[in-house]
DNA sequence: TCTTGACCTTCCTGTTGCTGTAAGGCTTAG
DNA sequence: CTAAGCCTTACAGCAACAGGAAGGTCAAGA
């Protein structure tokens, strides 16, 4: 099958599988004698691997090393599960973190007279807060 | 000052504060008589709501309008709240979809033997789930 | 047979928000 | 005089693609 064939049942846009060849995340594919290029089901087997592991929040190297375990019939599961498991501690601290900042926004919503008026506490907020400010004086040039 | 010193009292790289003048979220300063930038206090102030700002999760450009408000005296601060609660819900989808995301993880985490068989149930998950896998044989050309 | 439209190819650019590096000029202390 | 530590510009590169140009191929219909 050609490649657009193989990304409506793999579900990656042709452009992707063609990035993915690029850079050497996928081997390069038999070409049919006009220089299409040509899939069959094993390859589709290793676009949906890919599409699920990006969908996971897995980057293009992580992606390398599952697909390495997964065409690896020599692997042990505890090297797939040590991956995952670094993944799952990366997207919990990622989602502390965005709680935080969102419960800081949540504060400055709420402390917003959100009126007419120009008088703003976010704005306040935002501009306040340097680092540690010792005001130093310039004198001129 | 220099852009070392407005660098130290605003909490931006020397770098960033380049960056930011360069796509014009920030004014060109003047320059000294060999060519150096030179800031003063309320540019510092600028740099400091910008660098809060992006600590917030706003864009370069959603930053570009907090700073048009918040250098307007005719600004209202219903305008303000409406950026701010935006952003807020922006975020708050962000941290379900994360959600799902890790849940699906743990899943999987869960459902790993994690030993030295090569038998790997966060593999096989993977490799599963075909689009609509309505499997295409195909002809030799 | 010709043409039209849907494929396919490669190559180049742009995205976001910076960071790194190179090549060079200025300033100050020893 | 030199070495360091500033400063300047300009270009390259990161992730993970997406968009588009320019051109070749293929199958169907008039």
């Amino acid at each position: 099958m050609n490649i657009s064939e193989a990304a409506k049942l793999s579900g990656l846009p042709a452009k992707t599988i063609r990035y993915y060849e690029s850079i050497d995340l996928l081997s390069p594919p038999r070409r049919a004698a006009n220089g299409y290029r040509r899939y069959v089901k094993v390859d589709i087997d290793i676009l949906c691997f890919l599409r699920q592991a990006r969908q996971f929040g897995f980057n293009i190297d992580q992606c390398r090393l599952l697909l390495g375990l997964y065409k690896n019939p020599q692997r042990r599961s505890t090297e797939v599960h040590q991956l995952v498991s670094d993944k799952l501690e990366e997207v919990d601290a990622h989602i502390r973190e965005l709680g935080e900042t969102r419960d800081l926004l949540a504060k400055l919503v709420g402390a917003c007279a959100n009126d007419e008026d120009a008088e703003c506490a976010i704005i306040d907020r935002l501009a306040g807060q340097q680092e540690q400010s010792q005001v130093v004086e310039e004198s001129k040039p």
